[in-house]
DNA sequence: CGTATGTCAGAAGGACTGACATTT
DNA sequence: CAAATGTCAGTCCTTCTGACATAC
C-alpha cells in the first residue's frame, strides 16, 4: 500500500488504519468477536434496538444475505437477539443482548485507548485538526 | 465503524480508508486488478525486480503459501514473471511484465487523481501535515 | 400484482496451518 | 545436519449472486 513520493495521504492513512487493526486484533479476540461482528454489533448500538436488517444492511454496506449469516452467528453466540416486527410480519428488530453489550463496550474500550494513544503522539488540537481534516477529505471524496 | 463523540480520529481515518477504496475500486475493475494483486505488483515494483517470494511475502504481511497462490494467479494472468536465481537454486525472482506495469500505472494514476481531489479539500499544506500527522500516530502506535 | 424482507444454496476469493522436497 | 525457500493439500471465513417463500 505504500506509495512513493514524499507522504501520500492516501497511502498514510491505510497505514494507519492497517496499524489501529493489527492494534485492534488482540482486544478483539479477548472479547471473542471478528471485525465485522464488532462493526455489526456497533451498527446496532447505535441503531438502539429500533433497526431491522434489511436498514443494518444498508448501514454496514453489505448484502442482505451477509448480514443474516453475520447475524446467525452472533444471535448463536448470544450477542443480539431478533425480535418479531408487531406491525409488519416481514421484519425482524435487531437488539443487543446484556452479553452483547458487554463485549462492545470492551472493544470499544480499547478502540479508546488507541485513540488517546494517538492523540498523545499528536497533542489534543493537532489530533482534532486530523479528525476533521479527515472528514472534510472524505465528505469530498464522496461528492464526486 | 462510527463512534460516538465529537470526532474519533480512529472512525474518521476508516471511513477515509473505505471512501477512498470504494472511489478506487471501479479502476481496479477496469484494469483487472483486485486489491491483493494491486498490493502484490506495488511492492514487485517497489522492490524494482530484486526481490524474490519470502520476502514479498514478509513485505506484504502474508504467508508464503498465500503469496505462492497469489502469485500463480499473476503469472497467468501476464503481469509478472519468474525468474530463477543464478546463485541459489531456492529462489524464484519476481518481475513485472510489461502489462503488469501498465495495469499498475493505471491503478496508481487513478489513486493519484483521488489524491489530489482530497487534497484540493484541504489546501496543500493542512494536506501535507495531515499525511505527516498520519505518519506520526502509526509509528507512535507500532512502538507501543 | 409489484415490491420489500429475510433466508437458502452455491460459488468465489483470500487467508491460514501443516507437511514436504529441494537447496544451502 | 539445521535452516531457508517455495509449493501442495486441506480448511476456514467472509462475502457475493441468484432463487425463493412470505408479507405488505
Amino acid at each position: 500500500m505504500r506509495s512513493d513520493g514524499p507522504l501520500s495521504l492516501v497511502a498514510e492513512a491505510a497505514l494507519f488504519y492497517e496499524t489501529v487493526a493489527e492494534r485492534l486484533e488482540p482486544d478483539l479476540k479477548a472479547a471473542g468477536l471478528t471485525l465485522s461482528a464488532f462493526e455489526l454489533l456497533s451498527a446496532v448500538h447505535a441503531a438502539r434496538g429500533r433497526s431491522h436488517q434489511a436498514e443494518l444492511a444498508r448501514r454496514l454496506g453489505i448484502s442482505p444475505p451477509t448480514l443474516c449469516e453475520t447475524l446467525r452467528v452472533a444471535v448463536r453466540q448470544g450477542w443480539v437477539m431478533q425480535q418479531e416486527d408487531p406491525s409488519d410480519a416481514r421484519v425482524r428488530r435487531i437488539q443487543l443482548t446484556p452479553a452483547g453489550s458487554e463485549a462492545l463496550a470492551r472493544v470499544l474500550a480499547a478502540l479508546d485507548r488507541i485513540e488517546q494513544e494517538a492523540a498523545e503522539a499528536l497533542g489534543p488540537e493537532r489530533a482534532a485538526d486530523l479528525a476533521s481534516a479527515l472528514r472534510e477529505a472524505s465528505v469530498r471524496l464522496r461528492r464526486a
